[in-house]
DNA sequence: CTAGCATGTAACCATCATAGTTACATTACA
DNA sequence: TGTAATGTAACTATGATGGTTACATGCTAG
């Protein structure tokens, strides 16, 4: 089990946005660049929208970024496409037997556990923007610019 | 999305082991306090026997944990039960175009910030033993003691 | 002002992981 | 030797996911 892919294509998406500033980038157009289809691209960018994310319009052709990339974390993205919900990346077993003092116990036990872990990761995400993706972006096409 | 139930149900596992090592924990007995179906428990007890955390043998009732509970860290039950393939808890979307700029690069340059995110969250799993989960499970039923 | 294009979304499908369950073979021990 | 427990295969139901088609809504250019 993994996160979904949600995710990493959201990243893609808005780095696109964000490269293609000059352009216009309509769910086809990006839809290209992930490789897959528009609906899913447009899917995304819905919700890449409620949360406040991207500028779109029905209409009007072409999405924006609504703040600068270095405003925009990882962890924003994450939570926008909810890849998680209601924030437990870690699931725990419901209806343990309360007879017994382990099923009884065993969630109170565990629960600050994840809760930390998962911070620990969400953490990590909140510390990168997608400013610095993009700087990636641009410093792997450099790196392999005699390649092409 | 979020991580097998597993995890949860392993680590409720090995503390009924250690809780009730002077009985004889059979799949039976453990899956009455996690409350499920007993080939649940002998499925996970499976993993866990085969990453030599418990010690178990066909035929004969009950298992055993392989080591101290201060020697397991949830990281160990973590990788034990497979909650995540490959060690890849983040899906990358893979054949982007590779005649876009960000299509061509995204993918390496979102996969060291996923890998660090990841590891953000193990190390958390790895910082924790067996032993402190069952203190927790003592703390909380010496706190609850008035309650029952 | 209308025709065409783009977004928004519903609906459906195939796929996959999961948890639960039944059934049965294998193995130990009393 | 017969009972009981583990080990597993096989099947089912469920839920999330990504892809796809279809279509309603809404701009905007000509």
């Amino acid at each position: 089990m993994n996160i979904s892919s949600r995710f990493a294509v959201a990243i893609h998406i808005l780095s696109v946005l964000e490269m293609n500033k000059a352009g216009i980038s309509t769910s086809d157009y990006i839809a290209e660049s992930v490789n897959t289809n528009p609906v899913v691209i447009r899917r995304i960018v819905g919700m890449l929208s409620k949360a406040g994310l991207v500028e779109v319009k029905p209409g009007v052709a072409g999405a924006k970024l609504a703040k600068h990339p270095a405003e925009i974390t990882l962890l924003d993205i994450y939570h926008a496409v909810h890849v998680v919900q209601e924030d437990s990346l870690f699931s725990i077993h419901e209806n343990s037997d309360a007879k017994c003092p382990v099923g009884k116990h065993i969630q109170t036990a565990i629960v600050p556990v994840f809760s930390a872990a998962q911070k620990a990761m969400e953490n990590t995400l909140h510390e990168v923007s997608l400013e610095e993706i993009i700087r990636n972006i641009y410093a792997s096409a450099n790196g392999t610019l005699n390649e092409n």
